[in-house]
DNA sequence: TTATCGATTCTCT
DNA sequence: GAGAATCGATAAA
């Protein structure tokens, strides 16, 4: 896998990016995930229906200037206030493209990835231990797992230490599905696009949380 | 097993 | 000042 693999549109560098083995490095050790949820993201400018889900939506901002790089890199932002979330930039540099890395299985480093997870959600809780399909499921605790922040990640080189890519072989084409994104509402007149995928049946797929946040637009009553 | 709700802070209007 | 590409605990069933 090359530099090359990341000058296509997201959307079709999502589906291809499944099953990739990504490893980060840092001085506590080295975590690798074999990647088995995405979505895809776009900005303006780019070709295609306006993404109102995306931070690039409109323009080039503090946060997302990483978008607008250059492709094979991270994007790494902060959301809710708590989580951090890793995105690979796709497309030529100035084009605002970029494949959210949604949910993982930890391949090695899990002893590392489980000490983190727990680090983050603090003393809080005592029980409730981590499964391991779930030490790498959502976007917050993906980033979690493999220490990676806005302040040490954001903006690096993929190509690069402290990252890792690997190549999958064979590619998982066969399995993959695809649906509506999560946790984004509020897209122009209500549709949304089927930019989401997955490895079919894979246990450390996030679940499709539906009803939060009611969508904008609700299909027209059959009634009265 | 499924649904609801609080946590917590950054970004952009 | 509102809302966000979420998570995990707790309540309900």
């Amino acid at each position: 896998m090359d530099r090359s693999f990341f000058f296509a549109h997201a959307l079709e560098v999502a589906p291809r990016v499944l099953g990739t083995l990504l490893t980060v490095d840092s001085p506590a050790g080295q975590v690798t995930l074999r990647i088995t949820e995405v979505e895809a993201y776009h900005g303006v400018g780019v070709p295609g229906p306006y993404d109102a889900g995306s931070h690039s939506k409109d323009r080039k901002t503090d946060r997302n200037a990483s978008m607008f790089g250059d492709p094979g890199h991270a994007y790494v932002y902060l959301n809710y206030g708590m989580h951090y979330a890793l995105n690979l930039v796709c497309s030529p540099s100035g084009i605002a493209s970029g494949v959210l890395v949604r949910s993982a299985e930890v391949v090695d480093g899990a002893d590392l990835a489980i000490t983190r997870r727990l680090e983050k959600r603090g003393s809080r809780s005592t029980a409730t231990p981590i499964a391991h399909a779930a030490l790498a499921k959502g976007p917050g605790n993906l980033a979690a797992a493999l220490g990676i922040t806005r302040e040490t990640h954001d903006g690096l080189d993929l190509f690069a230490a402290p990252f890792h890519l690997e190549f999958p072989s064979p590619a998982p084409t066969a399995s993959i599905m695809s649906g509506p994104r999560v946790g984004v509402a509020g897209h122009a007149g209500g549709t949304d696009f089927s930019w989401r995928f997955w490895l079919s049946g894979d246990p450390t797929v996030s679940a499709f949380r539906p009803g939060r946040g009611a969508p904008a637009w609700r299909p027209p009553s059959t009634s009265h």
